[in-house]
DNA sequence: CGTTAGGGCTAGGGTTCG
DNA sequence: TCGAACCCTAGCCCTAAC
């Protein structure tokens, strides 16, 4: 197989950082083709991006499941209405509860509606802490 | 602990190897869920037929109980050509050229893999001396 | 068509057990 | 000490949805 595995470098975990500050996540395409990233990037499909990002998130808050908790935090929680660009990154962050699924009603805010960007909290910690 | 460590029979063995002639390694997944083997390897998992797989290539290889300096066996061998991926059990390992990158068809027995990841050399020089 | 979100799978290193 | 069995998880693939 020509390529074993890509191991993400320094630079480019960096640089999907700053693209995701930048254009928001979920923008994988367009931090691809932002020439302030795409020089790091240039190896990377937006799909490696999504795929990176979800890693990185879940280290973020999880911190290794090393140990048996079996955290599984499985926050879909999405952040009540939000622009692309801007991240709402002065929301309060809720503590952690044992949420269970969120089937139940429990929406986080007003704004359950149709749809949205689907940003995920873990997401905008992630961005909050690094 | 509750994990008495399940070896692993001959059978179990013999299932996996057909498995692997059958559907290629790598297809864990595929071999588990194929009725021909499921029956013998129903307490196994897709993880445990990997890492057994693993095993027992080292152990055909030879670098099973000699020395542990092999750590170059970092494999991938970057063999400018191809060596690439090569399931032709049924034929010699043809000795295509294959571009780097490319999906191409390439399309081996008649059960057609859709798209075959990374076989290594030594999984197929395995199944060759099984 | 192209893209993304999310689930699923594998590869390979690491760890445990015998 | 060594090796087989098992665990952990980054990276990658597949698919649905749009």
């Amino acid at each position: 197989m020509g390529a074993p595995k890509q191991k993400w470098t320094q630079e480019e975990e960096s640089a999907l950082k700053s693209g995701v500050i930048k254009h928001g996540p979920g923008k994988w395409r367009t931090i691809l083709k932002d020439p302030e990233f795409s020089g790091v990037l240039y190896l990377r499909s937006n799909v490696d991006l999504k795929d990176k990002w979800r890693n990185m998130s879940v280290m973020a808050n999880g911190w290794g499941s090393r140990e048996k908790s079996r955290l599984a935090v499985k926050r879909t929680f999405s952040l009540p209405k939000q622009e692309e660009n801007s991240l709402a990154l002065t929301n309060s962050l809720q503590s952690d509860e044992e949420n269970v699924d969120a089937t139940s009603g429990l929406q986080v805010s007003s704004n359950p509606p149709p749809r949205r960007p689907n940003v995920r909290l873990e997401m905008c910690l992630f961005c909050f802490l690094y």
